[in-house]
DNA sequence: ACCTGAACACCGTTCAAGT
DNA sequence: ACCTGAACACCGTTCAAGT
């Protein structure tokens, strides 16, 4: 996408505009490849362009990182059993994470995305907890777990470009399945935990 | 540490001297801080003269996080209730971690540590999973989601200066609980697993 | 309001040269 | 073997100025 503008014309770019250029760049490049200088040169305009347009590369990368979740499919907090529900939220997090594997590692330097997509998520995964049984502090907890064992396997399972250094046989598959099983030693033993205090209320 | 030496003499560099100093500008000014100019700067030699010691930048801060390894405390894997064991291995862990909580960023980054004090813990591991039941296959994922958990709980209970902007009223303690609270989960899960293989050893 | 040129204050790493 | 000077190829961000 060469710049075709005469001298002296607008570049009018646009948030949107340097969101997808950056989104092309990582896809295409990592996210190592991913500076001001680089997105700005794609974009055909001077580094210090772009920050008409976003705060930082901080703000620039939370705003690619939250946009990513908008693609994970939550199910309908209402109709389903609320521990296979979590099982499929947190099972469509997982793939929406690889499929932008090169983000992983900014994910896990931001501790996960704190934008609007993660906030929805976020309720949906409380109304499924509570659902199961699972209330108060405890929720919080488990929402916690849930989210960082999501994340973390997804950064396992990803030859992120910070560690090329790492030999591993594991296939695509044998990752899958770890993050599941994962996921289900973990909704069992909370499912576990929240079925025994429903037996002793008082404590 | 004022550099005391005349015109021409030799800095009398090690490998031990250089990861000493970078531990202790670590713990001052933290892992952004850690430059290799800065580190240089702080022995007062210039910033290349360091690749006479190692390898690279990367190198470097894997044998940091190592080092940070040695003081996990791991159990006799043949004493206790491999369960309680395993709890206390991966506690004494987190504990570490939130003590050199500067590094927990690089430990995201790199995945874990991969030198000799973390192959030591994880053979340890193996061997208390082993006598909880859990073998084969099983007894990798149990190890990566454990390590998976601990790691993760430890970034979560720390305010890396990557992520200045994020507000918590959660204090050490929350943070404490909710990573035992998570272990106990996962500790269950499995141990439920495990024995239900049991009764299946066909299947 | 949007963009440029120039600059500030940095990075990790390499290379030839000196002792 | 160990270290320096100089350089290479970069960073994110700010500031004054132009349209």
């Amino acid at each position: 996408m060469p710049d075709r503008r005469q001298p002296g014309q607008r570049a009018g770019l646009s948030h949107a505009a340097v969101l997808a250029a950056a989104r092309q760049l990582l896809a295409e490049r990592g996210l190592e490849a991913l500076s001001m200088r680089a997105l700005a040169a794609r974009l055909g305009v001077s580094p210090n362009a772009l920050y008409s347009h976003i705060e930082s590369k901080t703000g620039l990368v939370d705003d690619l990182l939250d946009d990513t979740l908008a693609a994970v499919k939550a199910p309908d907090p209402d109709v389903e059993d609320p521990l296979e529900g979590l099982h499929a939220l947190m099972a469509s997090t997982y793939e929406v994470l690889l499929v932008h594997a090169e983000l992983v590692p900014a994910y896990l330097a931001r501790q996960g995305a704190r934008g609007p997509n993660a906030r929805r998520l976020g309720e949906v995964m409380l109304a499924l907890l509570q659902r199961a049984g699972v209330t108060g502090p405890d929720a919080r907890e488990a929402l916690h777990v849930l989210i960082v064992h999501t994340i973390g396997a997804a950064a396992f399972a990803t030859r992120s470009p910070l560690t090329p250094d790492i030999p591993s046989r594991a296939t695509e598959e044998d990752h899958r399945a770890e993050f599941d099983r994962g996921l289900q030693w973990l909704l069992t033993g909370i499912n576990a935990f929240a079925r025994h205090e429903e037996r002793l209320p008082s404590r």
